[in-house]
DNA sequence: TATGCGCCACTTTTT
DNA sequence: GTGGCGCATA
């Protein structure tokens, strides 16, 4: 007998009223904290059971790869825990190892495997791979189902090539970095060249029309989409093919959004398009058997440079549900209380984003008690920065033997920021595990070796072919190149097509004729196999038979070696990956290693310190959290500081990093930081003013002087003989008053606005009344 | 044709 | 401090 599984008993009243909506449209506003990814997995468990919904008719948008591992993972823990006790009326955990993995291969096969959950971009790229062949843009460009995608160094190099060789602009008028961005923007705002040539009013619009279109262009003739198009090509698909979309929409009749406040524009119209199926009347949507589930904060939208626009969230109602006030509402439901943080730590959070003008109003309600308060720390530099973070580890490790590593996160603005952190780890000896900054598939050999399986998949992808066709160096050089890549222009048909017809090739490239023709069967041996051979078998062999191995093995630099250590570590991914979709084909490699980030790669239950910046850190949570750099032009960023709009997302991406910490937090800044190679004097940010000043510690000093560690004798200090309401006269800013006083810092109120100074050093003095 | 050196810009954040 | 790129050299 099924039970619906106790979902409803696990959950508080908000929660469980989430859980059991069932057709239409809701809002869920869950504030951090708030258990909304246990709202989204009990609901699709309750959907399934409760009102037998196949699996197959369900769509989970996620914002990582991570979470919708994490979701499928938890999913199949609630049906592993339902089949245990209906089949052998015992606990799954408790079965023996035999049966747990029966059931577990049951529970897959019977639901996970046909849920659809992942990231926008990834779900997409499956739904093209289906339908992509029937398409044709406004250009008349087409791709067909094996198409590439090129990740943002493919896509930044290929703007630089058009920018600087064909168009033959100025790069220094038209930076390739920031005509990229132009174009990922304008994808965005869902417009092709076509639609852009229209939209362009000036000299600078029209040119980036012009290299956009040629972009297009070549993605096109590589048969390649970059990761807006996957967003773009399948709206226009929908708009441009009735029955395609209509397939679609009657397939997902439930649809759940994750994280809905980081969506733009084109995600919007993509839910849009699949519930309403480009119905624009209202009145006549159907849905019957069919919900829309959204599940946001609007305080914690923190990806608008991607244009990301958390007013689609605050429209939802408009959009799609009753629009009635909040307290009138059926399509609303807000969580707000917190399971994950300490009072304290709730108080300062909630504090900081009432700063924010544009929220809807939410408070998170604590649930576990008061807490330690927030620490705060001032450092002279970055690096002793560091080392007052891992002196504190150290510290906690000591005194708390239930703490391991695993349960620590230094989160921070910059991805540079973690140079100087990682530094004092290995000297401590400390395991970390860096997320972001060089990510895996983007170091040259992995690069190299996808590159190689990409061209195996695509012939037509040019990019990769031209990167590994003398890689490793085989005699092919620029001049060969070159004579090939003309042809291949002259007669508008890939390079590949050339490269792999002998004639050609004899006729064309004349010493290194032998060497091309060698290459292109090692490749065409590949592409006559990819459906027997594994993507491994594939990538194995053309890692041995290109020589790639054995030149880094020859090499025997420590450098060749980490490369080999790298490649081996390929090997392993292939094969999780193909065992996660249980589809070990290469097609289906690809498409995941494209779209994989590292926070994907972040193992629970590993016991290493966890550094990433601010943005990675959104929806982790961590026992204990440092979160260091808190200066004026780091966080909020120096790029933020005159825009108000600009600024208030800074104080979000602030609060998402108090919000991730269960049991302490600790803020540091420096006085003085190393910035592009030289030395900056830096301030404490004005988001640390912001926290109430009794929930903040700032009082390491006479704490540490007995246990006379570095960081305390340098920054004793003696007490300061400033207080609140002195009146000062500062050389520069005339005359003020101090309103707050926090560690050693004190805060003025001058004529020409509010500073934050050291009394130690600042040129000013007491003026007595 | 392969390699190495020196110069340059670079740092927000990412699927 | 660093990675990428272009040029000069063997």
């Amino acid at each position: 007998m099924v039970n619906n599984m106790n979902i409803l008993e696990q959950l508080n009243s908000s929660q469980s009223a989430a859980v059991q909506h069932f057709c239409g449209p809701l809002l869920v506003v869950a504030g951090a904290g708030s258990g909304k990814t246990r709202a989204l997995t009990y609901r699709i468990a309750y959907l399934i059971r409760h009102y037998k919904v196949a699996p197959e008719n369900i769509l989970a948008v996620t914002f990582t790869n991570k979470a919708a591992k994490e979701m499928k993972s938890r999913l199949e823990n609630i049906f592993a825990q339902e089949l245990a006790l209906n089949n052998y009326n015992q606990r799954f955990d408790l079965l023996p190892e035999q049966e747990q993995k029966q059931i577990k291969s049951k529970v897959y096969r019977g639901v996970t495997k046909n849920l659809w959950i992942g990231t926008f971009h990834g779900l997409l790229a499956k739904i093209l791979r289906f339908d992509i062949d029937k398409y044709q843009d406004d250009g008349n460009r087409t791709w067909s189902k094996n198409f590439s995608i090129f990740d943002e160094s493919d896509a930044q190099s290929l703007v630089k090539n058009i920018v600087t060789k064909r168009l033959n602009l100025d790069d220094k008028k038209f930076e390739p970095r920031k005509v990229r961005y132009e174009i990922s923007n304008i994808k965005n705002r869902g417009m092709s060249p076509e639609d852009y040539f229209l939209f362009a009013d000036n000299y600078k619009e029209k040119i980036i029309a012009e290299v956009y279109k040629e972009y297009q262009n070549n993605l096109a003739s590589n048969n390649a989409l970059d990761f807006d198009d996957l967003l773009l090509t399948t709206v226009k698909l929908f708009e441009q093919n009735e029955s395609i979309l209509g397939y679609w929409h009657t397939k997902f009749k439930h649809i759940l959004v994750d994280e809905y406040q980081d969506t733009n524009q084109i995600q919007y119209q993509l839910i849009s398009l699949l519930t309403t199926n480009n119905e624009s009347n209202k009145q006549r949507w159907n849905w019957e058997n069919r919900s829309l589930f959204v599940v946001g904060d609007a305080d914690q939208s923190i990806y608008s440079f991607r244009l990301a626009d958390f007013t689609i969230l605050l429209n939802f109602q408009q959009d799609f549900g009753d629009g009635l006030p909040d307290d009138d509402t059926r399509t609303m439901i807000k969580l707000e209380e917190n399971y994950r943080s300490r009072e304290n730590i709730l108080e300062a959070a909630n504090k900081l984003i009432e700063n924010n003008t544009q929220r809807i109003d939410k408070v998170l309600i604590a649930t576990r008690g008061t807490g330690e308060q927030i620490y705060l720390y001032k450092a002279d530099d970055e690096r002793n920065e560091a080392y007052f973070v891992v002196t504190q580890i150290k510290k906690l490790i000591k005194e708390n033997p239930e703490l391991n590593y695993g349960n620590f996160a230094i989160l921070y603005r910059t991805n540079a920021q973690s140079r100087a952190i990682e530094d004092e780890l290995i000297k401590t000896d400390i395991n970390y595990n860096i997320i972001g900054g060089m990510k895996f598939y983007e170091r040259k050999e992995i690069k190299d070796a996808i590159a190689y399986l990409r061209l195996i998949a695509n012939p037509d992808d040019t990019v990769s072919l031209l990167r590994i066709i003398n890689t490793p160096a085989r005699g092919i050089g620029k001049k060969t190149i070159e004579s090939l890549l003309t042809a291949s222009q002259e007669l508008d048909i890939p390079l590949w097509e050339i490269i792999s017809d002998e004639t050609s090739v004899n006729t064309l490239a004349g010493r290194g004729a032998k060497s091309i023709s060698k290459f292109a069967e090692m490749i065409k041996f590949c592409q006559d196999r990819v459906t027997e051979m594994s993507a491994l078998d594939i990538l194995k062999y053309i890692m041995n038979k290109s020589e790639y191995v054995q030149e880094l093995k020859e090499k025997g630099t420590d450098e060749a070696e980490n490369r080999l250590e790298n490649i081996n570590e390929l090997y392993n991914a292939v094969l999780q990956i193909g065992e996660e979709n249980e589809d070990n084909s290469l097609e289906n490699f690809l498409s995941s290693a494209s779209l994989s980030s590292d926070t994907d790669d972040l193992k629970e239950g590993d016991k290493r310190v966890s550094l990433m910046t601010l943005h990675s850190a959104k929806g982790l949570e961590f026992p204990i959290v440092f979160m260091v750099g808190l200066e004026q032009g780091l966080l909020p960023h120096s790029r933020s500081l005159n825009d108000p709009l600009s600024l208030e997302e800074e104080r979000r991406l602030c609060y998402v990093g108090i919000t991730r910490a269960q049991e302490q937090l600790f803020l540091s800044y420096a006085t003085e930081r190393f910035i592009w190679g030289s030395r900056e004097m830096s301030m404490i940010s004005q988001f640390v003013e912001e926290l109430p000043s009794d929930l903040i510690n700032s009082n390491f000093t006479k704490r540490k002087q007995t246990k006379k560690s570095d960081f305390a004798e340098k920054s004793d200090f003696s007490k300061p003989e400033w207080n609140l309401g002195d009146q000062v006269l500062h050389n520069v800013f005339g005359e003020g008053e101090i309103t707050h006083i926090f560690g050693e810092n004190v805060a003025i109120k001058f004529e020409i606005g509010r500073k934050i100074l050291d009394p130690k050093i600042a040129p000013m003095r007491k003026l007595s009344n």
